[in-house]
DNA sequence: CCCTGATTCGC
DNA sequence: GCGAATCAGG
């Protein structure tokens, strides 16, 4: 809602008479209390002879402030990379780089798992922002003595997009279960 | 923890 | 200009 004149009269008065900026929020609806303090000093009105024992000034958040905000939208909106890094570091024999994914796999409501349904077998392939609501693991059956579906666990293991020629070169990665993946086609 | 106002800065 | 997020304090 905007600031009509009313409202800006009725927030001079209200803050003349002493009241608190959540008070004169309550008051006038719509607004929360920033955005009444907000305006109080836009309109110049701040440091108000009554309940004036303030403090000292604060000294300037400034960049810390806003560094913080960055990273944190960094975090939330940036693409999360699919695939554990940590797992990658265990099963990868050489360092290769990561290729973005395909398409994400879509579950249905119905089978979707949380950290909380989880189960032994579930396929632990995380789908979605983990800051989100919608956030949940795939939560097939797991190949044995991985983490993953057989879907899923072709896409966290497969070697670099890069082609190596038509070789058929199996590295040894971890556990004789990927052994048999990673000598299939890859995805 | 509740509250207070003050400040910064993306929108 | 607006106000959420954040800060500093009571």
């Amino acid at each position: 809602m905007a600031w009509t004149d009313e409202r800006v009269e009725l927030l001079k008065k209200l803050w003349g008479e002493g009241l608190s900026a959540s008070q004169i929020a309550g008051r006038l609806g719509s607004v929360t209390r920033n955005a009444v303090i907000g305006k109080v000093h836009r309109l110049g009105l701040s440091g108000r002879a009554t309940t004036s024992r303030m403090k000292s000034h604060r000294p300037r958040p400034r960049l810390a402030a806003n560094n913080k905000r960055i990273a944190n939208n960094k975090q939330r909106f940036t693409p999360a990379t699919t695939g554990n890094p940590a797992l990658r570091a265990l099963y990868q024999v050489e360092q290769e780089v990561y290729s973005p994914p395909a398409e994400e796999m879509v579950i249905p409501k119905a089978e979707r798992k949380t950290i909380q349904t989880l189960t032994e077998c579930s396929c632990r392939w995380p789908i979605g922002d983990p800051q989100s609501a919608e956030f949940h693991f795939c939560g097939k059956n797991k190949v044995p003595g991985l983490p993953y579906c057989d879907f899923h666990a072709r896409r966290a293991f497969q070697p670099p997009q890069t082609r190596r020629r038509e070789r058929e070169v199996v590295e040894p990665m971890v556990g004789g279960a990927i052994e048999n993946l990673s000598r299939k086609e890859t995805v």
